[in-house]
DNA sequence: TATGAATGAGTTTTCATTCAT
DNA sequence: CATGAATGAAAACTCATTCAT
C-alpha cells in the first residue's frame, strides 16, 4: 500500500506536534484511496497510521470528522494553488486559463486528494460539516467574480446566466478529470490543458471579444 | 416518503408478472434517494415494498444486484430518451442541441433516476457488473460519432483529442445538474437548456461553422 | 452456572414457537444473577442461551429491551402468586397476612427474580418502559386498597397518610428480603412470615381494633 | 447542573489541601446523581471538578475507589447526624424515634448523598471494599441494641427474632425515603415522621409497654 | 415462489487507565 | 503533585444473507 507524503497537510497543521495528526490523515487518504470511503473500517487506518482507535477518536471525534478534516484539508491544498494563480492574472482570458490550468495541474498530481474530494462530497455535505462547505463553495469562485464582471461590462464575454458561468468553465474539465480518475480515459488531463482552457473561453467569450 | 411510479420502469420489465419486482425497484429507489444507498438497509426497502427479503434475494441476488438492476433500468430510461432525439437530428448542430435538450429535460423531470445514476456509478463500477458499465459507456455517445466526425471533415467542427468531445459537450450540464441535484443552485436544468446547447456548440465549433 | 427453568416465563410467553425467547429470557436471568445487570454482556446471554446476537435483538431490541421485558415477566409472576391470595381473603386482616406470606413466599422460592426485580427496577424507570412501570405500580396494591378503606372506616385500622401504608405494610419484608437476598442475613425469609405478617398488622392497626 | 458544598465532606477530609480531593468527591457525586453511577464517566467527572484524569487517579486509585470513597463519606456523614442522636436518648422508646427522626432528617436534607449510597451499595459491596462495608454494618444498630435488649428484657419490646429488628424498625422509613427519592411520592420523609417513628414503636412494643 | 426468523462476522465507538512530561 | 495525550480491550449493535417452511 502507497503511503502518502505528510506534507500534503502542510497548509493545514504546521508544528512539529502535529505529526501524528498528520500522519492519522495520510494513512486515511491512502486507505479511503484504496478501498473506498465507506469500505476502509477506523481499524484500517489505525493500522495504516501505526496508531491507535483511541487517538483517531482524540482527534477526530468519530470517522465522519476524519473525513471532513480531510476533506477540508484537501479543499485547502487545490485552492492554495489554484489562488495565487487567478490573482496574478492581468485579463479575464488570463484568468480563466489560469482556472483552468491550475485545476487541472492539481488533478493530475494529487489523483488521491482529487478522488477523495469527489467522493466525499456527498459524505460532507449531508453530516454536520455542511455548513462549512456550504461556505467554502461560495468563496470558490469568488475571484473570477470581477473578471467576469468585468467582461460582460466591456463586451468581451457574454451576458449569461449568474448560475451557469461556474459550470461552463468548470463542467469540462471536472468530467474529464473525472474520466481519467476512475481510469475511463488514459491521457492525463494536462495533456489537455489548452483545448480545456480554449474551450473555457470559448463557451463564455462572445464573438468579436479582443482576448483581454 | 415518495413512492414513484412504477412506470419508471417500465421498459425494463413489462408483463403484469413483473409488478413486484418494479415494486422492489421503486422502492428502492426512494429509500436510496431518502438515505443514501450505503445507508439504505434491504429489511428499509422489504418494509417500503411491503415484501419480504426473500423476495428481493429471490429477484435480485443480493444488494450489488439490486443496485445494478436499478441503475441500468435507470441508463435505460435515459437513453430511451436522448437516443431517438439524437437520431432525429439532421446536422451536427441539431444533435448536440438534441443531446443537450434532451439531457437537461431527464435530469429535471426525474431528478431520483438522475441522482441515483450518479450516486452509484462507483458502486456499479467497483462491482460485478463493471464490464456492463463499460459496455455502456462505449455506446453512450455512439450515434453522436458520426455528427462529430462528419463536422470535423467539412470544417465545421475542430479538430480536437478524442477523448476531450464528450467532456466539452457535456461537462457543463452536467456540472450544473449536480449541482441542482444536491441543491446547490435553485433554477431547473431545463429553465437554461438553450446557454448550455449554445455553449456545447461553441465549445466544439470552428470560427466559420456554418450551423449544420 | 445454573440455568432456570423456562417455566417461570410460562405466563407471558405461552406457546411451543416462543421457546426460542424463553430461552433467552432464562438465560439473562442466569447471567445477571451472576455476574450482575451492567456486568452482563450481551455476548455472554448469547452463549447461555446458545443463540446469535440477531436473535437477541430481533426479539428483545437492545439490550435494555431485554432487561424490561425480564423484569415485565417478572412482575407477573411475582403477582400472580400475591393477587389471587389477597382476593381470597375475608378481613382485613387476612388480606394483609396473604400479602406478606405470599411475598415472602415469592422472594424465598425465585431469589433470582426478586434480585434481578430489585436491581433492575432503576434502569426500567429511566428507560423508555418507566410509562408501563407507573401503570403497574398503581395496580399493584390495588385490591388492598378496599380493605384499608373498610378498616379505616370501622376505625380498625388507623387513619393514616394514604402514601404511609405501602410503605409500613411491606418495608420491612423488603427490607428483610433485600438482606436475605444479598447474604447479610442466613435466615430464609419465610422462616419469619408470621413476625412480619403480625408486625404489618401492629403497624396500622388501631388499639381496639377487631382481627376482621 | 448542580454543585455541591464541599462542606459535605468535612468529616473525612479536614485541612485546607484537601480542598482539591472535596471538589472531586462533589463533582462525582453531583455526575453520579444526574446520569447515574455506571454511566458516568471518569472524563465528566473531571469536566466538573476542574480538574484532571491524573489528579482524580492519583487520590483515589480508580474510578471504584471513587465510588468507595464517596460511598464511606457518605456514610460517616448520616452516622454523624444520627448516631448522637441516639445516644442521647434516656429511654427505648426516645431512641427509636431518635433513629427514625434523624434517618428520616438525613434523607430528607440530603437527598443526593442518600440516592447515591443506595445505588452504589451494589458495586461497594461487590468491590474491594466489601469488607469495610460488612463492618460498618455491624456497627449500624450497634447503639440501639443494648435499648432493645433492655426493652425486650423489662418487657416492653416483644421478644422478636435478632435479625427481624432491624428490618421492622428502619424498613418502613427506608421503603418510603426510596419511594421519594425516585418521585414515587411527593410528600418529603419528615412530612411522616411521627407516622413512621410511631409506627416502629408499634412494630416492636408489648401491649402493655410504658413508653420508657 | 414467497416468507421472515435466525445467523454471526464485522463495525463503530467508548472509556478506564497509564505514563511521559 | 498535576496534567492530558495516548492506549486498546471490550461492548453494543447492525445488517446482508441464508434457509426451513
Amino acid at each position: 500500500m502507497q503511503t502518502f507524503s505528510p506534507s500534503h497537510f502542510e497548509s493545514v497543521e504546521p508544528g512539529p506536534r502535529k505529526e501524528h495528526k498528520r500522519q492519522i490523515l495520510s494513512s486515511a487518504l491512502a486507505c479511503f484511496d484504496e478501498f473506498g470511503i465507506e469500505a476502509t473500517t477506523v481499524e484500517a487506518i489505525r493500522t495504516t497510521a501505526n496508531s491507535s482507535v483511541g487517538s483517531i477518536y482524540h482527534h477526530f471525534g468519530n470517522k465522519e470528522g476524519l473525513i471532513a478534516a480531510l476533506f477540508f484539508a484537501a479543499l485547502d491544498d487545490r485552492e492554495n494553488l489554484i489562488r495565487p494563480r487567478i490573482r496574478s492574472a492581468e485579463t479575464s482570458h488570463a484568468a480563466i486559463g489560469h482556472l483552468i490550468h491550475s485545476y487541472l495541474e492539481w488533478v493530475t498530481n494529487k489523483p488521491e486528494l482529487a478522488r477523495f474530494l469527489s467522493n466525499a462530497r456527498h459524505s460532507v455535505a449531508n453530516g454536520p460539516h455542511s455548513k462549512d462547505l456550504t461556505a467554502r463553495n461560495k468563496q470558490r469562485f469568488g475571484d473570477l467574480q470581477k473578471w467576469l464582471a468585468l467582461g460582460v461590462e466591456n463586451g468581451s464575454i457574454l451576458p449569461l446566466p449568474k448560475e451557469t458561468y461556474a459550470s461552463l468553465l468548470i463542467g469540462p474539465s471536472e468530467n474529464f478529470c473525472r474520466a481519467w480518475l476512475t481510469g475511463r480515459v488514459k491521457g492525463k488531463p494536462t495533456d489537455y490543458a489548452d483545448v480545456f482552457a480554449d474551450a473555457a473561453w470559448r463557451a463564455i467569450a462572445s464573438k468579436n471579444a479582443r482576448r483581454d
